[in-house]
RNA sequence: GCCCCAGUAGCUCAAACGGAUAGAGCGAGUGCCUUCUAAGCACAAGGUUAGAGGUUCAAUUCCUCUCUGGGGUACCA
């Protein structure tokens, strides 16, 4: 389209004007409207004092001659709009069905590395359904973008610092001295699962009373808390793993302090005068942020040294491992919106560190609102109550739980009644989704049953049925919607794809017999059976993306 | 008070960089299974995109204000 605009203007058509770098081109929402239009000449028409239709009209009929494009024409009040061959969009099927399971990629990352760190719970309990949208965004999103051509880690980064372990290693020392007939205290910011008990039977059958009997209580306590965490870990990654979410990398917060990283990055800071003491404490100062942010508290009011370093100050060392050390061309962080108040704090530190602000970014996504009979539960591990993932995809299965977690934008808050997710899940759109990639398999069986080779070619040529166009234009359009999906960080718009493609399939197969038994369509049926085979790759290809499974019966 | 996110069909949500006739699912309505899976399809109903201004050839989309809801504003984690 760009090329046209030039052409026009070298013709002479065109009075001179600075041709916009980037000509917008879409895909029409009504096929009255061609595949793709553009705008560009009703923008046009104001710096050229000329009617946008006469534009179109002009700029028309410089549009390159290429394969893939039928018809170019012009609509009121100015749009210009493309129609692809129906021979060039049959074709496709042989392409689409020779990329098979990398149908769709791209290589707009240009192998770019990216980490994208999600989930992230404390390591003090289970994981919990609160943290379901944080697993599927995230996992999703490194999918997206791995599609996209980037090379992508997961990353969960474990909180083993600070007071937590304490609290959670005294909670575990507690009811194991009570297990031992001993009365410890249980602490006032313990953690009263029932799993800590179950933690606490299991030190006391792996150490017996070896810990009681250490000299240093408190050290005991701090060992327990990381022995405590270790295996709540592991419970962690198989929950997460029946979710289908895995990472490839655990980072553990306190291997910061460790390494001596922290203390590295204080310096740096306080050298760049941006580290004041006052109060006895150590606070972080930026002219970006309204307030100062402590770092280290005082030891006033935290009187172990362990307990004083606050999240900021994990976050800066962090950070500069992942970008600096690690050398990650961007860090992808997935938050929930009770953190966002952290990230102008974290980027000042980038900033303030030298680290160009656009390697880190925050996807913040808003707060999940679990209702049980439309009575909103409150959860969190330090009261015990918590409604555990494993508990619901163990309920409703992990497809539909993904589904609903990715079809709405990070941006607004969602509802998730328990009670309906259970009721409505076997009506839950992915049901949809899959079904169409069921349909084809049944269709593929039959055909095979009926003697047919599935993997003879056809003539695609005869593809030039309205439903058969439409299926294929959308099984074509994958690549652009990972684009949107990538650049914008947005995995919800694979959800929207995925229903419009099984919609596409279901029409094709209501408007076309796919498999004849009459001897004269022998050569149609073949190559819709090429069809059905290029759309259930690409059905396939969405559905794993997401996650999910591509099952072959249903 | 200040900061962030949202408000679209009865309900839960889409709508790609500001584009042409705002779309799905659930719910409620009417039809379609002796031929490839009815977990499907077709038709019909449902909307002043919270409200008021503004920018623009064009606003659900951008800006301002008001209202409503959620989150954040501690040396807690």
């Amino acid at each position: 389209m760009r090329s046209a605009l030039v052409a026009a203007q070298e013709a002479g058509a065109l009075a001179p004007l600075d041709v916009p770098q980037d000509v917008p081109v879409e895909q029409s929402r009504h096929t009255s409207h061609g595949d793709y239009s553009t705008p560009v000449c009703l923008g046009l028409a104001r710096v050229l004092k000329r009617a946008p239709l006469q534009i179109a009209q002009t700029v028309a009929a410089y549009v390159p001659s290429v394969p893939y494009i039928a018809e170019v024409t012009v609509a009121a009040p100015g749009f210009v709009n493309f129609t692809l061959d129906p021979v060039w969009v049959a074709s496709s099927v042989s392409t689409i069905l020779a990329a098979g399971d990398t149908w769709g990629d791209i290589a707009l990352g240009a192998g770019a590395r990216v980490q994208v760190e999600f989930v992230s719970a404390n390591p003090t309990g289970p994981i919990t359904i609160g943290s379901a949208r944080n697993a599927v965004i995230g996992d999703v999103l490194a999918s997206v973008l791995a599609a996209a051509g980037y090379s992508v880690e997961r990353e969960y980064y474990v909180n083993d610092a600070g007071s937590k372990v304490r609290n959670f290693g005294a909670s575990i020392y507690s009811r194991y001295a009570a297990l031992h007939g001993l009365d410890v205290p249980f602490p006032e910011q313990g953690y009263p699962g029932a799993y800590v008990t179950e933690l606490a039977i299991r030190a006391r059958d792996s150490f017996g009373s070896a810990y009681l009997a250490a000299d240093d209580r408190e050290a005991a306590v701090r060992e327990l808390g990381q022995w405590g965490i270790q295996r709540v870990l592991e419970t962690v990654a198989e929950d997460l793993a029946t979710l289908g979410v895995r990472f490839d990398t655990w980072f553990s917060e306190r291997s910061l302090y460790d390494s001596g990283l922290f203390d590295e990055m204080l310096a740096k800071l306080r050298a760049g005068g941006f580290v004041v003491e006052r109060d006895g404490a150590t606070w972080f100062r930026h002219d970006d942020l309204e307030k100062d942010a402590v770092l280290v508290r005082s030891e006033r009011v935290i009187p172990n040294p362990e307990d004083r370093p606050t999240y900021l100050a994990s976050d800066i060392p962090y950070m500069w491992n992942k970008l600096m050390l690690r050398g990650f061309d961007r860090a992808i962080y997935v938050w929930g919106a009770d953190h966002h108040g952290d990230v102008p704090r974290v980027q000042a530190a980038a900033k303030a560190l030298g680290i160009a602000g656009d390697r880190l970014v925050f996807i913040i996504y808003q707060m999940v609102t679990m209702l049980r009979g439309g009575e909103e539960i409150r959860m969190s591990k330090s009261s015990g109550e918590f409604i555990t993932l494993r508990e619901l995809v163990d309920e409703v299965g992990p497809d539909p739980i993904r589904f609903m977690m990715l079809t709405r934008t990070v941006d607004v808050t969602l509802d998730f009644d328990l009670d309906l997710a259970v009721e409505q899940s076997d009506r839950n759109p992915v049901f949809y989704v899959q079904y169409a990639h069921t349909r084809i398999a049944g269709v593929l069986r039959r055909a095979e049953e009926a003697g047919w080779d599935v993997l003879e070619s056809g003539d695609l040529r005869q593809l030039t049925h309205p439903s058969e166009q439409a299926l294929l234009r959308k099984m074509l359009s994958l690549p652009e919607i990972l684009k949107v999906a990538a650049q914008s960080l947005a995995p919800h718009h694979l959800t929207t794809y995925a229903t419009e493609l099984a919609s596409a399939f279901h029409a094709f197969y209501r408007d076309c017999r796919i498999v004849s038994s009459e001897p004269d369509d022998a050569d149609l049926s073949r190559a819709r059976l090429m069809l059905a085979r290029a759309a259930q790759v690409v059905l396939s290809r969405a559905l794993r993306l997401m996650g999910m499974d591509a099952p072959e019966r249903m």
